[in-house]
DNA sequence: GAATGTGAACTTTTTCACAGCG
DNA sequence: CGCTGTGAAAAAGTTCACATTC
């Protein structure tokens, strides 16, 4: 397969599974896993991942496996994270805040540039260790054309969410992680992957209704 | 359909987008909705909406749609948030600290009523305007039996996640929502669902890797 | 006339099962 | 022999299209 055939995003996602529980493997100084050894440390079936790796190419030995470091390596280049990419973020509110402070996007490969906010009071400020201080929203656009930036957090309220979209759009931003718990309307061709709270804790309370019933 | 057939997960999913966009609507005082306008608010098809719904009952009347205040109730009643559920977190770090902030919670009917954490800096303190004081590891399973909570919000750092996950079960909880980058472990019939910035972002990524070629 | 609810057709995704390589 | 890669089969999910109801 490996070729420009089209690629079910379930795999993508699981993609990003693989990838960190490749990074456990590799930290235990693990060499070779099989498909069923990530299977069961993820709690999918030994197919599925090896038809989802093949998407990619051939990345296995049969009767030994998959060499733990190389397919980090491979895995980080199709996802694009062995580079680094910068990240901006608008909405320096609590969660903003805390997506500042988190330490695990570095990791990744991806690099919290810039924060814009529109509120004065916290216009100006540092947030703590992670250095950046918080620029108006005037400058973003200036900043994401300097830096092509092309990943943009989304972390304001709701009401202001497609109005900063926009904004972040026509700035030059391609790729949009939105915090906020409502749905954007974008070009076909930008992406928005959204973090919805309330989706996954009414999800979590369907679940409790059919269990006690 | 209305009776007890299997319904997708990806159904139920849905069925938190349409709350949200339901309650846009009634904010509105928009008496009635169609499929249709539903499907263009959230970029879902008509069809796809009319099939969601009708796993769970007849809520519509043809001619005119689904009356929304009366949906709305119908919604939440199938979620379980027509109640309030009692909520507890552990973990109070950064992202800890935001979820106690936020106020999304108790508007879709979820009470946080009590932060856990292992760090004896923290314990005792008081979460600014959330007024709930952080208490130690050891009191949680009391507080989970005392109150029957089913709920928890599991926002330790990876290495910790199991350990507390394990712990969470064992005092009775029988939902978690997980940020911690890692898989868990639990018994069939208790459910996780795990908010994943890695997989996000990876995503992202990746789809940037394929526009740029 | 407008819009639902739903079987049937279609599409996507997962699982199976096995030939073939190391 | 163990384990991959992969067609073929099965399952799951989505869209179509229309009879039916308001």
């Amino acid at each position: 397969m490996a070729k420009s055939e089209h690629i079910p995003a379930p795999a993508v996602r699981r993609l990003s599974l693989y990838l960190r529980q490749l990074e456990a493997f590799a930290a235990v100084d693990r060499p070779t896993v099989s498909s069923r050894d990530l299977g069961e440390a993820l709690g999918l079936t030994d197919a599925q991942i090896r038809k989802d790796l093949a998407y990619f190419g051939h990345f296995g030995r049969p009767g030994v496996g998959y060499r733990v470091t190389e397919l980090i390596q491979r895995v980080r280049r199709i996802l694009g994270t062995d580079k680094k990419s910068d990240v901006l973020l608008v909405g320096v509110g609590n969660l903003g805040r805390a997506l500042l402070s988190y330490r695990g996007f570095a990791k990744q490969g991806f690099e919290l540039i810039a924060a814009f906010d529109k509120d004065r009071a916290i216009v100006g400020k540092t947030i703590n260790p992670g250095s950046i201080r918080v620029r108006p929203m005037s400058e973003m656009p200036k900043l994401v054309r300097a830096k092509s930036v092309r990943l943009g957090i989304l972390s304001v309220p709701a009401p202001a969410a497609q109005d900063v979209a926009d904004r972040m759009v026509k700035a030059g931003v391609r790729c949009i992680l939105n915090f906020a718990p409502t749905t954007l309307h974008v070009h076909p061709g930008i992406a928005v992957s959204s973090v919805d709270l309330a989706v996954h804790l009414e999800q979590l309370s369907f679940q409790l209704m059919g269990s006690t019933t």
